[in-house]
DNA sequence: AGCACGCCGACT
DNA sequence: GTCGGCGTGCTC
């Protein structure tokens, strides 16, 4: 056992192997330690993985371990088949896939542990408390770390006196906080209604065992209720509970929730909005066991967790559990294979599940459970087509948006209008010659943004702003035009119809500038504005009581998409933004403007027909060869020529047809979006009926192909893509 | 991924 | 005559 086998953050297939020096005792206690060790005369941390006698390089080509960090617990060997199992599902290099799961500062050189971050993982309390200390202060940090384990037990106020004593004798007396509150009760749980709680019995009936349950409720059924019942049960056996939620925003909403139900339970959240030292020491939290339930985005799914009990993906179908670089792993399904591993129940929740988990219900791989109807009893949303072709939307508002829009003003109520589209205008163009100006480093149309200083335009592909064009590029006629609607048209629009009316307007760029969240959120709570105007941002689980109307402008556009899950995805989102429609007391209405009112997606919609569509759209994907009845995988080129791209793709199809067997390999292609920043996009698409027969042959191509000649061509095999 | 080595354009 | 562009190749 002379020989440490040590994972490293760099593109190569496999560990490295390490001598273990004399002095440096090593066991297989030790496995998942960070190790420090030299690679090309650079240091840098790897992770112990293996031990060993024998190595295929000689001794003389082995370099020492410098040093290994005893100060932190070695990582979980469910950790480490968790990024095993990774690595060779989506075909990217081990060690960079095991480093993945360390926060950055923990890959960084340095101190052993990183220095204690101000405040983290504090209780209702303890948060009042360091609010108002002053920023950075020692005395934060100290308390912070005092109130860590929840509420503040008698036996360390005494402690916490003597902190405040020395932190006032400092001169801070002017922010000294008041005396400690006492914790909140814990927020009594409503009744369930028959469906959540038979939801409840049957996932708890199964909880020391592995299911993949299927939470298909309607918005505002009440399936976070049945999350809630679950953490319950798992923080009362000491068991940790793994939440994940698709997007930074909603994060903090769920916190809250959790806990004002569970004050005395150690919640610690995981996502990339976390300040460098918050995250560390959140994860670090769930490492040391400090964490009882875990609230993160999809990198959370990789938590290092010794007591799971309970994992649950809510809004399981949205794509953003989808990473699209690096290791391009799908959250969910990380996270159903972590549980059959871990052997506990993984709950995953939606109105709208993606394709793939309703067909996996349908053949008895996951549990389907049903929450019909809306808790408290409230109606579902009225959704109404407008036919745009009868009519016609000016400045893209019909005169039914524009007359319910009024009748809500007028009885005070608010109102969401929804256009997934941010920015001015989608298009400037020439109206003498026809000419749409275009960017010059991507195959895409700049689109019309409004700033304070006037307009611009922007590329939403590779960040280029430019002035606008006094004159035609092409033509030099004095006539460009803005065409299209985004949302701060609209809300120009809007703010012309309604004078009087507050209008706010919510998209990447206005959360971006104002940075939070949270105060959209109030202001619509205090009942602040009349009107919102937003992309998608606005349309996931934020519980807006007083809203009643929701407008849905320029949805057609999806339907048009050369992209076959892009219906899917407007369903979803339609469902999704027509739920923000009444709840609680008031009832609600959701106007759709659409030019084809028959199709079948808004025909399923009007109806909350969730069943007919995923039925409809199963079929089509059964008879059209795609997922989930095909199991895909995409090669995906990058060079600074198209014939580059398509080159080496082709040299890749000549490979894939020599191994493959069972498996389809269709030829290359451009991207849909075939050029971004002067780099031209290809792929190759490659499927079969069988995930496993997939995997055995992008096992063998992969390796081939890095065997290939790749003269300037960046590529990467992308599994279970969900872009084209 | 980094980073060093290695051959062709504009410059103190 | 050099400084430096990033193509190519290697890391236990």
């Amino acid at each position: 056992m002379r020989i440490a086998e040590v994972a490293l953050d760099n593109p190569l297939p496999s560990h490295f192997d390490y001598l273990i020096p004399p002095g440096l005792q090593l066991s297989e206690a030790d496995i998942g330690r960070r190790v420090r060790v030299s690679v090309r005369s650079r240091e840098q941390w790897g992770i112990l993985v293996g031990l060993t006698d024998a190595s295929a390089l000689t001794p003389e080509q082995l370099k020492p371990i410098l040093a290994v960090d005893r100060s932190l617990p070695p990582l979980p060997h469910a950790v480490l088949a968790l990024a095993s199992f990774a690595a060779d599902y989506y075909h990217h290099p081990f060690g960079a896939s095991l480093l993945a799961v360390l926060p950055p500062s923990l890959k960084r050189p340095g101190t052993l542990r990183p220095s204690q971050p101000a405040a983290y993982a504090l209780t209702a309390a303890g948060r009042e408390l360091a609010s108002r200390l002053p920023a950075r202060a020692t005395a934060q940090r100290r308390l912070a770390e005092l109130l860590l384990q929840g509420p503040v037990p008698a036996a360390q106020l005494a402690e916490l006196r003597t902190t405040l004593r020395d932190w006032l004798r400092r001169g801070l007396a002017a922010a000294a906080p008041p005396p400690l509150a006492p914790t909140p009760p814990p927020e009594p749980p409503p009744v369930l209604n028959a469906a959540q709680a038979e939801a409840v019995d049957r996932i708890l009936a199964q909880a020391g065992h592995y299911t993949a349950w299927l939470l298909f409720g309607v918005t505002g059924s009440g399936k976070t209720e049945v999350y809630l019942r679950l953490i319950e049960r798992m923080l009362s056996e000491g068991r940790q509970t793994l939440v994940l939620v698709p997007e930074i925003h909603l994060t903090p909403q769920l916190t809250e929730r959790f806990r004002r139900r569970f004050p005395a339970a150690r919640l610690v959240s995981l996502h990339s909005g976390l300040a460098d030292g918050a995250r560390t020491a959140n994860w670090l939290a769930c490492l040391e066991g400090r964490a009882d339930i875990v609230l993160g985005t999809r990198l959370a799914v990789f938590a290092p967790l010794e007591r799971l009990g309970l994992i649950v993906v809510d809004e399981e179908h949205d794509p953003s559990y989808k990473q699209m670089e690096g290791l391009r792993y799908h959250a969910r399904d990380v996270a159903v294979w972590r549980a059959r591993a871990a052997n506990v129940p993984v709950v995953l929740g939606s109105a709208t599940p993606a394709l793939e988990s309703w067909h996996n219900a349908q053949a008895g791989r996951y549990q389907r459970l049903s929450l019909p109807e809306r808790a408290g009893g409230a109606a579902l949303p009225q959704i109404r087509l407008i036919d745009t072709r009868a009519d016609r939307p000016r400045q893209g508002l019909s005169s039914a948006l524009v007359a319910a829009l009024t009748a809500n003003l007028e009885r005070g109520e608010q109102s969401l209008v929804f256009i997934n589209r941010r920015g001015y205008a989608p298009t400037l163009f020439c109206n003498a010659c026809g000419h749409v100006v275009h960017c010059p480093r991507c195959a895409a149309h700049l689109v019309l943004h409004r700033e304070r200083t006037g307009f611009r335009l922007q590329c939403h592909h590779c960040g280029l702003t430019r002035r606008p064009p006094e004159t035609c590029p092409e033509c030099g006629a004095l006539d460009l035009r803005a065409s299209g609607h985004g949302t701060q048209r609209l809300e120009e629009t809007l703010a012309q119809q309604f004078p009087r009316a507050r209008i706010l307007r919510v998209d990447r760029d206005t959360v971006m500038r104002r940075g939070h969240f949270e105060a959209v959120r109030d202001a619509v709570h205090e009942g602040e504005v009349d009107i919102l105007v937003g992309t998608q941002i606005l349309a996931k689980g934020h519980d807006f009581p007083r809203l009643t109307l929701v407008g849905v402008v320029g949805a057609d556009a999806a339907l048009l998409s050369a992209d076959y899950r892009a219906g899917e995805r407007l369903f979803a989102q339609l469902m999704q933004v027509a739920g923000r429609a009444g709840r609680a007391e008031h009832s609600g209405q959701v106007l759709v403007q659409t030019a084809f009112p028959a199709h079948p997606l808004y025909q399923a919609l009007i109806r909350h027909d969730y069943a007919a569509y995923a039925a409809r759209a199963l079929r089509e994907r059964r008879e059209a060869g795609f997922p989930p009845y095909q199991r895909q995988a995409m090669l995906r080129a990058e060079a600074s020529s198209d014939q580059a791209a398509q080159a080496f793709l082709e040299a890749a199809r000549t490979e894939a047809l020599a191994l493959a067997s069972g498996v389809t390999v269709f030829d290359p292609a451009p991207a849909l979006l075939a050029r971004v920043a002067h780099k031209a996009r290809w792929q190759l698409l490659v499927q079969s009926r069988s995930r496993a027969r997939l995997q055995g042959f992008l096992t063998h191509w992969v390796a081939r192909l890095r065997a290939l000649p790749a003269r300037a061509v960046n590529w990467v095999v992308d599994v279970d893509p969900i872009e084209f």
